[in-house]
DNA sequence: TATTGTTATACTCTATAACTATA
DNA sequence: TATAGTTATAGAGTATAACAATA
């Protein structure tokens, strides 16, 4: 028994899980503020870069993310000049959200960011094993049906 | 390129983590609805379980939570018959806080649910993969200097 | 009548500070 | 004076509902 008290699930796959995610999450939430961005607007923005454009509502449905809120994420985004709003021609009441030439810079900068961090995530593993954790991780994520884009964190609880 | 929008970070160990780890902190906090309690009432009695009695400033302290908000933690927990208050003999401005029979049976009930949810995440993995993921799972946890028991999501941010 | 974007309101969670009783 | 527990207040984040413009 430890001094912070030994408990029973501590070597649980789901506890271990959950607190590495959680870390990793928190760990890459610090270091986006150098750029001036939050987990959401990151994702929009790396959204954006596989698939743009996009309207508010689209964006919503895929990154699970009541439109109501995505009112206020992209008017900021639109403030901090990352993206910019154009008014549907073929429907008038969508926006459509199209990436500035900083946005998609920053979307360059982060992803070299979430490198980064990969290799200090894995420092303590071999070359093997860190291949061996992304394939067994990978096959969790798609057992449990996670989407490739969306994260539940990022995601509301409706929708 | 998929209908969600691929994106660069999806296969990242990351991301990955996040996500899967956020999923899994969702699944069993879901679960723990069936028995009345929260991740964080779980976290308590988990630590009274290996280390009774400890005082609301012990508990706070070992868990990440602060002592204010572990008043009201406790305060439901009492009500709920799963810990009792009990004034310090030696030190009369503490209350030690006691596990009840019941509070001690959920969080036997709980043990067994993450066994459960253990097998149901590590369902596509072998039993080999399996030892491996939790090997792999823990060198990073030791890496990033992981307390056994301390939940980054359940802990507060400022302490 | 349905949908997109928007706004307003309420509710939850938590951060900060201050209070009391004991030491 | 320092600490344990408590309470109050304010702030961030989000859920719900309702609205205007357009389809």
């Amino acid at each position: 028994m430890d001094e912070s008290g030994s408990t029973a699930f501590a070597g649980s796959i789901a506890f271990l899980l959950s607190q590495v995610g959680a870390r990793s999450a928190q760990l890459f939430a610090e270091r986006l503020v150098a750029y001036g961005i939050e987990p959401r607007a990151f994702a929009v923005l790396s959204n954006l870069a596989a698939h743009e454009p996009r309207t508010q509502q689209q964006l919503a449905d895929v990154l699970g993310i009541h439109r109501n809120n995505m009112v206020a994420l992209i008017d900021q985004m639109e403030t901090d000049g990352l993206v910019r709003r154009l008014r549907g021609v073929a429907d008038r009441r969508v926006f459509e959200i199209h990436t500035t030439h900083s946005g998609r810079h920053v979307v360059d900068q982060v992803n070299a960011l979430v490198t980064e961090l990969d290799q200090e995530l894995a420092a303590p593993l071999t070359a093997s094993q860190r291949t061996t954790l992304v394939h067994n991780l990978q096959k969790v994520a798609d057992h449990l049906g996670l989407a490739p884009a969306v994260h539940p964190h990022v995601a509301s609880q409706t929708r």
